[in-house]
DNA sequence: CTGAAAGCGCTTACAG
DNA sequence: CTGAAAGCGCTTACAG
């Protein structure tokens, strides 16, 4: 049913290899020939079948993208840059979501390259502790690109954000506003972004020369709407003094916010609240909340055009040197800090 | 590099024929065959050459996702909801995303019927009038299942909901409630959607013998937060009686609140406002908004499992019945009514 | 139970 | 400028 070049050649009475040639434009076809086979596939609505082209080239302009979580809107910025970058180029995406579980991980990171893909791309879930299956994947040979939840000491090509640094400037905003005892929710202990904006956070303070204080931060697990409820609940039993607070992401800090509206704490008079990520949903609750810019399409776009240039570069058999982007991010002043 | 059947059969000394059939446990090979492939395999790491097999299978197990955005609550559930199920058959989706336009939905349903995929998903871009593009996919027997945005002059499978009921429920608890002037902000002329929730809050008011006011309709197009806070606007200029709003979608009845807060309307005691679609937003915002939960993930679900049976019936040469799933929507009572 | 052979639909090195 | 032929790595009908 589908139209072949073997169809073209019959039709015209020529060879399946002429009408091959023709039809990508190769100069030692005749200009005669070329234009007879374009217009007969266009009328036969010729489609090259791209499971041979895929088996001849060894290509198929296709990429692997393993991401935590899709429902979310960071994540789901990053795979609209990748998507729309991608298209641009001519590649297709496949998109699988680890539920940040490791197991799962590995098993797509197998899944994807038994479907050869030209390259991956991924954000490591928070479960992921152990490298190995990514390791694999470059000593196969398969380009590969993190993005956002990395692994340092894998060595790879990354896009990131300076994590410490957003971290550190949030939390000198709080220091500059007038804050003395800031908290900080932070996430769990394994993605190094949380690692991160804990120790920028806590250098902030000493650099200020006020003194860090272990019980004024909180390990949160889920990063949820109602551990960031919860724990500002909690903060306000344990420490009646604190006047600022960074959060590790929009969501915990929407969660205390809304805890902190609720029991009648003003924001920011008696708090301020800062958060992380810039979610779309941090500017419409109110108050508004101040948070770190983090910009997702950006990075996809990003993490994808360094993903193809080494597929090229392995194409015509270059050295690979790897890229590190970081990304920069600003801090988007709302109302819920005193600025 | 990469292991082929080849390089286990002349390991074994035998044939490539038997090691394809012991590796796909064919009865037709001795145990002690079959054993020992499998553990050559195992031990070279094999994989199957997915090009190769999609070749002579005529199968890619990848099916293809048109989407008009992928940054968006609802639509991202979808498509969680969509690779989770299709994970779980062994289907690989690859997600495109039409920004809401004709022309590049077009083109997309090109690229991937030229991919090759064995399915396709869509949700119609607002855009969208003409629908040759999908009829020519259901005339080249590639199976397609719409969801959400369907043309309904369309003959495929279809997965929705039922907006003219859902809106007519919205509209009726306002009016149970005690409204008695109310205003819907409604979407665009195009997708079939809004044509439904507009006359399911018609029929609404008709049924409970409230007058019809077509002053009382604003035509939005862009359904963006910001409109939503101009139109708001422009509602309180015109009908200063109006006492309750339904509104096409969440992100307009937010922006709306937010309008409503700034300029000291009372929701709801002034005006009770209902929205549509359940982001996770509405139940951050305050007052939390009253909306009807539009089930995403599982249209997501049902879509794909739809359009695996076809894939599957097709293979089999049975014929095709299209199915129309008709999926469960319901009001989710918040702070934004006076229930 | 095993294997030789054809074929899926392309691409491309090579000959003429 | 044109085409015969090999080959990518599988699957499967068929013979023995």
């Amino acid at each position: 049913m589908l139209v072949t070049l073997k169809q073209i050649a019959e039709e015209l009475g020529i060879s399946i290899t002429t009408v091959s040639k023709a039809l990508k434009e190769y100069p030692d076809v005749s200009k005669k020939t070329r234009k007879l086979v374009r217009e007969t596939a266009s009328m036969l609505n010729y489609k090259p079948n791209s499971f041979a082209v895929n088996l001849r080239t060894k290509e198929s302009k296709t990429i692997g993208l393993i991401i935590p979580e899709i429902v979310h809107h960071f994540f789901s910025s990053v795979i609209k840059g990748i998507i729309s970058q991608a298209e641009k180029k001519g590649y297709l995406v496949i998109t699988l979501q680890s539920n940040e579980s490791y197991e799962l991980e590995k098993k797509q990171i197998d899944l994807l390259l038994s479907k050869r893909v030209d390259g991956i791309l991924i954000s490591l879930a928070n479960g992921t502790g152990d490298f190995k299956h990514i390791t694999e994947v470059i000593e196969q040979e398969t380009p590969i690109v993190m993005f956002d939840k990395i692994a340092k000491t894998v060595k790879c090509s990354k896009v990131i954000i300076d994590d410490r640094k957003a971290a550190y400037k949030a939390t000198q905003h709080l220091i500059n506003i007038g804050c003395k005892r800031i908290a900080h929710f932070r996430g769990p202990l394994l993605p190094q972004n949380s690692i991160d904006r804990f120790l920028g956070y806590k250098q902030a303070l000493i650099d200020n020369n006020l003194s860090y204080d272990a019980s004024l931060v909180y390990l949160l697990n889920d990063m949820s709407f109602e551990e960031g409820k919860f724990y500002a609940n909690q903060l306000l039993k344990d420490h009646k003094d604190v006047d600022g607070i960074f959060i590790n992401t929009d969501l915990v800090a929407i969660g205390a916010i809304s805890e902190f509206n609720k029991k009648g704490i003003k924001v920011p008079e008696q708090i301020n609240v800062i958060g992380f990520s810039n979610w779309f949903m941090a500017s419409v609750i109110s108050p508004s909340l101040t948070t770190v810019n983090q910009p997702g399409f950006q990075m996809g776009k990003k993490a994808f055009k360094i993903l193809y240039k080494e597929i090229k570069d392995r194409k015509k058999r270059k050295n690979i040197s790897y890229n590190e982007v970081i990304l920069e991010t600003d801090l988007i002043f709302r109302d819920s800090t005193n600025n």
